[in-house]
DNA sequence: CAATTAATGTCGCGC
DNA sequence: GCGCGACGTTAATTG
């Protein structure tokens, strides 16, 4: 196989699995690694296959002048199947439903802590959530399921430009939490540093929260 | 099929190819999309079968508590293979190789710019390459097939630490040049900003620029 | 359509 | 084995 297109890329002849879709994509699979393939091209592309005396040639077009040449010399097994259209995959429990969760359980952040509202909107940005807590303090929450030090880079240019509202800070400087299911060591100690709160998020335990009867799984 | 593990997701029944490679990794690929499977399990894992009366599970278990639930049933094709081991992908044109081809001709950066070294090592990271100019100041380049605001953030961390060192700045203060095939305007505003050149990477031009004989490709 | 951001990212290198 | 950054990132979301 020969690729071209944003890079070059050569695969040596081997024994190895061609799996062509309906859109003309096609994928070249190892027995191993991961769900990535060896090779591939994307849609939109098409498929023109030259036959000579004792092999084949498939000549994959994609966008961009993008292009695989693959040659066979073998086929061991060729099977094709109609599938029809697919149901599509249900996904639960990224950073969206994280934040729709805390959003609705923001004391299990901080005792006493309420929502003022999701998304709140600054000039660099929205904040995933702006509460307050008991004394009336603002809190400004940022949520990522892995927290490391990128996260926390973000809370803090929030901070500092929510600490210039004299409307927010009424009350007190705002006060920054690091919600995450996992939180990095670094990341730990890059907030604690700058005075922000970090906090594991433990994401089946939220959801138990929430009326079980509405749960679908 | 149900996933459960860094999150929870379910696909309907339907007509899919599932591919089991021989370190026990799962693929499932609906006909369409991308190379991206719908879902997946990565290695390491195992697979078990439960046959019951009028339908197959396969459940496969993953690192981390990782679960895929498959419930198979009807099998339209099933086949099997020995593929052996793959002699692997050989790349050529991502980052790696860029640096090479501009570490060989610096002054297609910028004119009378000389390489110092490459891979010029700092308490915080490599600088890609050292260079010096006509006038004999220090030259930091970054290089980055995409460059966005983070490469930009990157070389500004390099500048400010490299500013401090007498020793490459006796000719003056150390000038940085941002090179990447692609700069994206928030970053070109930013380096600008900052004082730092920003240079469009022409790739093809660059290997033009190497006897063509040496070329693989 | 371009730009921004998350991802079950994956992959590879260096410490 | 962990941490960090690149990737033909891909893919979803938003302006």
């Amino acid at each position: 196989m020969d690729y071209a297109g944003r890079l070059t890329a050569h695969l040596p002849m081997a024994t190895r699995v061609l799996m062509l879709k309906s859109d003309g994509s096609v994928l070249i699979h190892s027995d191993g690694g991961s769900y990535k393939p060896l090779n591939w091209m994307s849609p939109p592309c098409s498929v023109k296959e030259i036959t000579s005396e004792d092999q084949v040639e498939w000549v994959v077009t994609g966008k961009n002048d993008d292009t695989l040449r693959i040659l066979i010399e073998e086929i061991q097994h060729d099977s094709s199947h109609e599938l029809g259209i697919d149901p599509g995959l249900q996904k639960d429990g990224v950073e969206k439903h994280l934040q729709e969760l805390l959003a609705e359980h923001p004391a299990t952040l901080s005792a006493g802590l309420t929502l003022v509202r999701r998304e709140f909107p600054t000039a660099i940005g929205p904040v995933d959530l702006m509460c307050r807590d008991a004394e009336g303090r603002s809190v400004a929450v940022e949520i990522k399921r892995r927290g490391d030090i990128d996260g926390v880079e973000q809370l803090t240019r929030y901070l500092d430009l929510l600490n210039r509202d004299p409307l927010l800070t009424g009350k007190g400087e705002v006060r920054g939490i690091f919600a995450a299911q996992e939180i990095k060591p670094q990341a730990r100690v890059l907030a604690t540093d700058r005075g922000i709160t970090c906090t594991v998020v433990d994401y089946d335990a939220l959801r138990g929260l929430d009326d079980p009867t509405e749960r679908l799984f």
